[in-house]
DNA sequence: GAAAATCCGGGAAAAACTCCCGGTTTGCCG
DNA sequence: CGGCAAACCGGGAGTTTTTCCCGGATTTTC
C-alpha cells in the first residue's frame, strides 16, 4: 500500500485527488497540507511514502514545502503536479530534492501510474517537461552561469525595476559600475533589447512573474 | 434546482467540483467540457442555468468558450473561476459577458453561494477581484487608453521583444518614427524603465507573459 | 605564490533617446 | 462645405545612455 500526502492550497483540487487516489488498489491518501507550514508539521506525525505537491502555494512556494518535508523525512519521494512548465521552476524542484515532475494536463492515469514509479524510486516526467529540461542540458547550464555574481546581482535588481543608480547606490559602487556590469550583462547574455533580458531574467527564477508583472 | 456545466481543462479539478457541488441540495452538475469546443457543443443539448468555467484553457481562452456559450444560450449565467487576478484578464472576462469572478483560492463555500447568487443574476466576486476593479476604475479605463492605435501597435511589437528597426519595417515607416512614437508612448504612460513599460503592457493583456516569458 | 578571474571605475566615441518642429491625412461638427 | 482637432509621419539638434577600451586593486584557484 503506497502512502499518499497532498500538498495544494485549493481545497477543491485536494478533493478530487483524493478521491481518484483512494479509488485506485494500492493507493491510500494519508494526509493533506495547503501551505509549506501545514506540510511540514503534518510530514512529522504521518508515515507517508510519496507527496504530491502543487508548486504555486499561496503565500509560501512549494519549493519550501519539498525542502521542508525532505528536511524531517528523507526518505519521502516527491512528485511534483505544476501548472508551470517554465525551466526555473523545474529546475528548482529538482534541485530541491523532488523526483518527478507533471503538469496538471496530464491525464488522472498518468498521475496514478507516476505515483507508483516515483513510489519505486523512479524518476517520472511529462512529456513537456522532459522537453524543456532537454533544451536546458542544450544550453549548457543557461546562460545566467557564465554571469559573475556581481553581475548577477545587477541583473536581479535590475529585473525588478530598479533603475541603475538606485542599484549602485544600493551596492555602494559608483553607477558607472553598474553601467558597466550592465554592459557585459547584455554581451553575455546576448540580449539586444531589455525585453530580452527581462525574459531570460524571468525564465531563471530571477523574478517572480506573477507578481511583478500582476498577471 | 439550479443545473450547472463545469469548464475546465483538469479532469481532476472538474472532478472535485462534480462531488462538491453534487452534495449540496439544490445544486446538480449537468455537463463537463474540458475545452471552449466541447463547452459549445455541450451547450447544445444541455439545458443549463450557470456555467463555471476556468479562463486557461489548453488551446482555445476560456474567454471564447464563455463567449460561444452565451451566443448559443444567452441565458446562461456564467461565473469565472481563474487562478489569474490580472487586470486584462478580468475585463476581458466580463467584456465578454461573465456575471461573476472569483479566484481558485475562495473557499469551496464561497464557490457553492456564489452559484447560488449568480443564478439569481446577482454579480459575484472575490474580495481579490474587486480591489483590482476599483484599482482599475481609479486609474480611468488604465493608462493604455489614451495610446493611439498606432502608438499601441508599437507597444505591443515592444512587448513581443522586437526591436525598434524591426518594428519599423514591419509597419512600413521609417524607425525614426517608431523612436518618435516610443518617446510618446512612455510619456503617456508615465513610464520611467522599459521594466515599468513591460509591466503595463503585460497588466493590460498585450502579451502572454506565461508564453512569452516561459515561466 | 603565481595566475586567473573578479571587482571597480575613468574617458571618449557611438548609439539611442528627447524634444521640437512642420507637413499630410483623417474624421467630425457647426 | 470649411474649419478644426487629432492622428500620422518624419527631419534636426541637443542631451543622455551605452559601448568599448583601458588599468589598477582585490579575491579566488591551483
Amino acid at each position: 500500500m503506497i502512502r499518499i500526502i497532498l500538498v495544494d492550497d485549493h481545497a477543491v483540487v485536494r478533493n478530487g485527488y483524493r478521491r481518484l487516489l483512494d479509488a485506485e488498489p494500492g493507493l491510500q491518501v494519508v494526509g493533506e497540507a495547503g501551505s509549506a507550514d501545514e506540510a511540514n508539521s503534518l510530514i512529522l506525525h504521518t508515515e507517508a511514502d510519496v507527496a504530491l505537491v502543487d508548486l504555486s502555494l499561496r503565500g509560501s512556494s512549494g519549493i519550501e514545502a519539498i525542502r521542508g518535508m525532505l528536511l524531517r523525512q528523507p526518505k519521502l519521494k516527491i512528485l511534483v503536479l505544476s501548472m508551470h512548465d517554465g525551466a526555473s521552476h523545474i529546475t528548482q524542484a529538482l534541485r530541491s530534492g523532488a523526483l518527478g515532475y507533471l503538469t496538471k494536463y496530464c491525464e488522472p492515469a498518468d498521475v496514478i501510474d507516476g505515483i507508483r514509479r516515483i513510489a519505486c524510486g523512479k524518476r517520472v516526467f511529462s512529456p513537456e517537461i522532459a522537453q524543456v529540461l532537454a533544451e536546458e542540458a542544450i544550453d549548457g547550464d543557461g546562460a545566467l552561469a557564465h554571469l559573475t555574481p556581481r553581475e548577477f546581482e545587477v541583473l536581479r535588481m535590475l529585473a525588478h525595476g530598479e533603475s541603475a543608480i538606485r542599484i549602485a547606490s544600493s551596492m555602494h559602487v559608483s553607477p558607472k559600475t553598474v553601467l558597466n556590469y550592465l554592459s557585459l550583462i547584455r554581451q553575455k547574455l546576448d540580449a539586444d533589447s531589455d525585453f530580452k533580458l527581462l525574459h531570460l531574467a524571468a525564465r531563471h527564477g530571477l523574478v517572480d512573474i506573477h507578481h511583478a508583472l500582476g498577471a
